[in-house]
RNA sequence: GCGCCCUUCGUCUAUCGGUUAGGACCCCAGAUUUUCAAUCUGGUAAGAGGGGUUCGACUCCCCUAGGGCGUGCCA
């Protein structure tokens, strides 16, 4: 919006895990705001955990994030890569009297912890006022950070309104590990300061540390950006979203056959409204896209409107890639398409689009496009074959291969025609047929389950059935 | 335990002191009908509880309850 204030906004996953649906919102959230306010969107990698980042994690984020089709400004940062960066600014508040160098660990550690809650405060080391030997600097410890005893800490949340917190609730936090790599709260300011962000917004799990953040900001004498913390989501019995829920990460929802698209869709409406708009192009999400009205409370995960949703993208999406995506189910599921069922697919993708709302689904539809000659008929669609009904369905193939335009309505018209020519209704015509055709599978109208099949494989599946007769 | 945050139909939400509290999903009924769907029409359903403030509260304040988060040499 403001050229001489441009919005920086991130996202800043740490790899030690998959890209969370949670973590994709807010993702979503700062890709949408940047893009609402003409600013920069930016992608910082937190891997100070040594322990638990890996590179596999690294890259399941970067194809999830790519796949939801967020893109991030520039080259994505690396935390870790950038700890001299980080030491300096602990430099600055050592020289300042603003940290401390610290001893206390294992049981002495625990204990003061105990201590400080017993006294309703949080934790202050008694390194805090002691002298500091060169001996004892030979040792290993930890910097930390000297916070205010008394007074508040107050942030302007975005999103959650003003927020106070005590400072004597904020302890004393670790700055720099004992093997010298920076803690988290130290490495996002310095990162974020230094990256240009002007606007933090991320999960409310992190509101506690804002005012943290915040102190630290001050000490550095740095301006405090603009925070914006979002709720989480939560399962759909309100709980701590988990694996019992169904899915979590990005990965599972596009193989249960969900649109990037419709994900992007869904999760902008939770939290976030423009009025009554449910289903809106990207375009209108950025436009729409403010902070301001964002929800305060967490919401759940809904299955059936995500379903709603993306059965709605499905209809929208272009026959080949729906067609491709379908094929990419069935390779998953290890049933590969041989080339007639590919083509099939291809040319049928169009009429049977609004019959699934994931692409599971809809690859479960298009099963009957896939049967082998000669098609296994189920028991019970097998007792629909009686001799009378032989004996119309092969007047009905006659018929059939008459048929100029192989189209839906023409097939319609002909399916019609020829029943009130038969004197009967459809029910005599349409089970049997289906029978023959799909041998019980699913299958759209008949007229439309003639167009997918396409006329050479319909008299071919029929004349399977009807030439042991002759 | 302590601290912080949250609370409108079952779910996602609109409402920014005065509305018959609106929309969407789900569900139900009807229409359509050659399977299963889809589609169309209609319907059920809400301000957690209790106090205030006010001529008037879903809307502002307080308390209670419920839920979430934090309280790491994780992020």
């Amino acid at each position: 919006m403001s050229s001489v204030n441009p919005v920086v906004t991130r996202f800043a996953p740490s790899p030690t895990g998959s890209l969370h649906i949670g973590g994709a919102r807010t993702a979503l959230f700062n890709y949408l705001y940047a893009k609402h306010t003409g600013g920069k969107f930016v992608l910082r990698i937190e891997d100070t955990d040594r322990e638990r980042s890996t590179e596999a994690n690294v890259q399941v984020i970067l194809d999830g994030l790519t796949w939801l089709g967020l893109t991030w400004d520039g080259e994505p940062t690396f935390q870790y890569a950038r700890g001299e960066r980080h030491r300096a600014a602990v430099d600055q508040l050592l020289a300042e009297g603003k940290a401390y160098p610290c001893w206390l660990a294992g049981d002495e550690l625990a204990a003061a912890k105990d201590a400080a809650r017993a006294a309703g405060h949080a934790l202050r080391s008694p390194w805090r006022d002691r002298e500091v030997t060169a001996e004892n600097l030979a040792r290993p410890h930890v910097i930390r950070f000297r916070g205010p005893l008394n007074g508040d800490t107050r942030i302007q949340d975005l999103v959650q309104g003003p927020v106070t917190l005590r400072n004597r609730e904020l302890d004393d936090l670790i700055l720099l590990r004992s093997d010298g790599v920076p803690t988290y709260n130290l490495a996002v300011i310095v990162d974020d300061h230094e990256m240009g962000v002007t606007h933090v917004i991320r999960g409310d799990d992190h509101l506690n540390n804002a005012a943290r953040q915040t102190l630290l900001y001050q000490a550095l004498g740095w301006p405090v950006p603009a925070f914006a913390h979002i709720s989480m989501i939560h399962g759909p019995d309100g709980g701590k979203l988990s694996k019992r829920h169904g899915a979590q990460a990005v990965g599972e929802f596009a193989d249960m056959g969900y649109l990037p698209e419709a994900l992007r869709n869904y999760l902008a409406r939770l939290g976030w409204s423009h009025g009554d708009d449910e289903l809106f192009s990207d375009q209108q999400a950025a436009d729409w896209f403010d902070i301001a009205d964002v929800n305060k409370g967490a919401a759940r995960l809904d299955w059936d409107k995500l379903n709603h949703v993306n059965a709605h993208y499905i209809r929208l999406a272009d026959d080949d890639r729906l067609a491709r995506l379908v094929t990419e189910v069935c390779l998953r599921r290890n049933e590969p398409l041989d080339e007639a069922s590919l083509q099939r697919l291809y040319g049928a993708i169009g009429l049977m689009k609004d019959r699934g709302k994931t692409l599971v689904e809809l690859a479960d539809q298009c099963a009957f496009l896939f049967l082998q000659r000669p098609v296994t008929i189920e028991e019970k669609a097998r007792s629909l074959l009686t001799a009378e009904t032989l004996e119309r369905l092969a007047r009905l193939r006659t018929a059939l291969d008459q048929e100029a335009s192989w189209s839906p309505e023409s097939l319609d018209i002909r399916l019609k025609s020829f029943a009130e020519a038969e004197a009967v209704g459809m029910g005599k015509i349409g089970p049997p047929m289906r029978a023959v055709l799909t041998g019980g599978q699913p299958s759209p109208d008949l007229g439309r389950t003639l167009a997918a099949l396409g006329r050479s494989e319909v008299l071919g599946r029929m004349d399977d059935v009807l030439s042991p007769l002759s």
